[in-house]
DNA sequence: GCATATAATTAGTTTGACTAACTAACTAAG
DNA sequence: CTTAGTTAGTTAGTCAAACTAATTATATGC
């Protein structure tokens, strides 16, 4: 096992790991029919709540055009439901409906089977180590 | 620090942290003025060496024709070389320019400097950390 | 030698991203 | 209170990258 500690190869290091992870588990996202961007604002839809179409396209760092587009597919599809804000009304609540919610959750799970799978054929400290550097990595990616 | 070693909760851990860690640093690719599929088939071929087209297809996860039209837009812009595979002459070996190498190098470095000036603020102990969970990692995803 | 398989390309389609331009509605300054 | 500026969302148009299907050239196996 490598010791390295430079920061330069660690950031290769896991700059490439994080895109093969991500690379291996995409086929599961094809399976529920609804692509990854969609599926990604779905999740952020559950997880976050109800919110307007500019929030939810901060948060999917993509121009609100584009969460526009994204947010009509989906609501012909049935998967969310635009509200008219109360308090403003140019602004939109965009929320997820049951069949959204359900739908993404199988494209969740699916995704992490394909890992779960991979991940216990690991030693428990193995495993450890992988959560405790997921966290380190979500503490990187939120610093400003 | 978390402890926990349960398969699905360090599944979820680590596919939010992945996505996140490659969305914080996604910004750094547009500056080169080459598009991220590309710069990935640039860092293949460079660290993998030569290579057919669909070798390379394959290792990027793509058609032949998605990588067959890459190539030919990364050699109009001089960045791989075409030679036909002499012993198959229906094959190519496709190969990074000095200029390709110099370029992909730029870009990853643009990369790369974001993540490492955050990893820079981490201990010695958790970059270490950081490390052999992304060798982990890279074991995950490339077993069939 | 012929059938079949493989390497690469080409044509055509779809999706998701962008910018620019627009409408509608809110906010603040005079 | 009206007008100027801003913000929310949409629409139109463009582009890149992915796909499938079809084509061409070469290899290989029976």
């Amino acid at each position: 096992m490598a010791a390295r500690s430079h920061s330069l190869e660690v950031a290769t290091a896991l700059h490439r790991a994080a895109i093969r992870l991500l690379r291996a588990v995409r086929v599961a996202d094809d399976e529920t029919g609804v692509s990854a961007p969609k599926l990604s604002a779905l999740s952020v839809l559950t997880f976050g709540g109800a919110m307007s179409l500019t929030a939810l396209a901060r948060a999917e760092q993509v121009t609100p055009a584009t969460m526009s587009k994204l947010i009509t597919d989906l609501e012909a599809e049935g998967l969310v439901a635009k509200r008219a804000d109360r308090e403003d009304k140019r602004g939109l609540r965009i929320e997820v409906t049951a069949r959204g919610r359900a739908l993404m959750e199988e494209g969740r799970k699916r995704r992490l089977a394909l890992l779960q799978k991979r991940l216990a054929k690991l030693s428990r400290d193995e495993r450890v180590l992988l959560d405790q550097a997921a966290e380190i990595m979500l503490k990187l990616s939120s610093e400003t």
